[in-house]
DNA sequence: TGTACATCAGTGAACGCGCGTTCACTGATGTAC
DNA sequence: TGTACATCAGTGAACGCGCGTTCACTGATGTAC
């Protein structure tokens, strides 16, 4: 590898670096090529050699946010997996409530640190701007981490399947499809309480964040604590 | 009152009438005093005679959307009031579950035919807008309308209250808070009950309207029928 | 009822700003022989 | 190992744009006598 494209590397790097902070200052709205360039001492051109227009760098701000959160559920699941496994005599349902609960805290944690990275991914679409197919894979990830989670639940009995629900057509086809990636093993019912949890999760995050339960809740933690057994309760019967 | 008066009142209309249509078109962040103007036909300047800056506008159109989503709560549940009061014999469960569903498929519905105006109340917060006091009001007042429903479910015995849920101090004082508004008959673990599905309400509309489901569900409506469903069942108990 | 003055709505020009993007350039780094 | 040429990074000027807000103005509407 030459010195150039080592230095072109760190730089690409860095242009991301510097756009990530000033998302979070100003927001995705306010994110200005310029002021990235200014930020690191360059002439607003020459950001064109790295990132071909101001959408591609969002572009890249974004896959770089759906990508830390799914990160930060797979750290979270694999931390607490491990410490489960040095502990014998855990039963199945108590295993899965601290894998839920590690995957729920580590997504608000990464909200809480990152409220502007999470308002660009959760928040408001940015007008004007069409995510590109690149965005997709990331933003199922975090999902993705969930659907694991699920799946060992009902392999190691500790979900209670319950009784198949009567669906529309349509929905079943949605939840039919959806279990091409969770293996056939878990059933319709579980997949919609887990979408129920799963919007739950977000929108009880968006409120937190958003201000929406300014003036009514200040204990959060705890509220989110209580919140997040109950999601348990839901998922496992 | 004068034609002067007149012209005034009805201008000051027409002018947040444009900012809505532009707000649905390009989104909060690119609302612009001059679009607006241009729209009406009048130069940029004549605006400041009616909204002293284009924040006092975004104000009053943020007031408006509160105030939209608290009329459509108050509208449907006065409907399905008025239905139910008209058939004997429905038993308080029963008129509990049309009243939620009408409470939350119109907070749905609103938020569906006008999905700027609710990604300017719950999505991002505008960046570098401060929300002013005048909106404290208006935001509570969706909210209002879900408690009133609560009351009378606990008047009328559809809400079994279960036991006294056991919470840390700040959060029993956060909910103490809250029981001024709706009156000591509802007691701690209806609230908590109250907070989850509301929450996860504005959770499941944020990731409909802004695209998280995509590629995932299809039959929205059956999905949310489900959901709120679930809801009813845990407000119920 | 008519006149004199005050109030107010809308105009048009201007200020100062920051933005994304293009383009011809120069000097340094890399490559082939 | 040294030279000739090709590639590439970063510069600086420029284009064209739209924005929020201010201000002195003119002409119409309202008010007091």
């Amino acid at each position: 590898m030459t010195a150039r494209a080592r230095a072109r590397a760190e730089l690409t790097r860095e242009i991301l670096e510097a756009a990530r902070r000033q998302l979070a200052e100003v927001g995705a709205a306010g994110l200005s090529l310029r002021a990235v360039a200014r930020e690191l001492g360059l002439v607003s051109s020459a950001l064109y050699r790295y990132y071909p227009s101001r959408d591609e760098l969002l572009t890249a701000l974004i896959i770089e946010a759906y990508d830390a959160v799914g990160a930060a559920v797979e750290q979270a699941d694999g931390r607490v997996r491990a410490d489960v496994a040095s502990v014998a005599g855990d039963d199945a349902r108590a295993v899965f409530d601290r894998r839920w609960r590690g995957v729920a805290g580590a997504v608000r944690a990464w909200a809480r640190a990152h409220p502007n990275e999470y308002a660009l991914i959760y928040g408001s679409p940015v007008p004007g701007y069409a995510a590109p197919t690149d965005t997709i894979a990331p933003a199922a990830r975090p999902a993705l981490g969930f659907l694991a989670l699920l799946v060992d639940g009902v392999a190691t009995g500790a979900i209670e399947p319950g009784p198949d629900p009567v669906l529309p057509p349509a929905l079943a086809g949605d939840l039919a499809a959806l279990r091409e990636q969770t293996g056939p093993a878990v059933p319709e019912g579980v997949l919609l309480r887990a979408l129920y949890v799963w919007t739950q999760l977000f929108g009880f995050i968006s409120f937190e964040l958003f201000g929406h339960l300014h003036n009514v809740i200040t204990d959060f933690d705890a509220l989110f604590d209580h919140h997040v057994a109950a999601s348990t309760a839901l998922l496992l019967e």
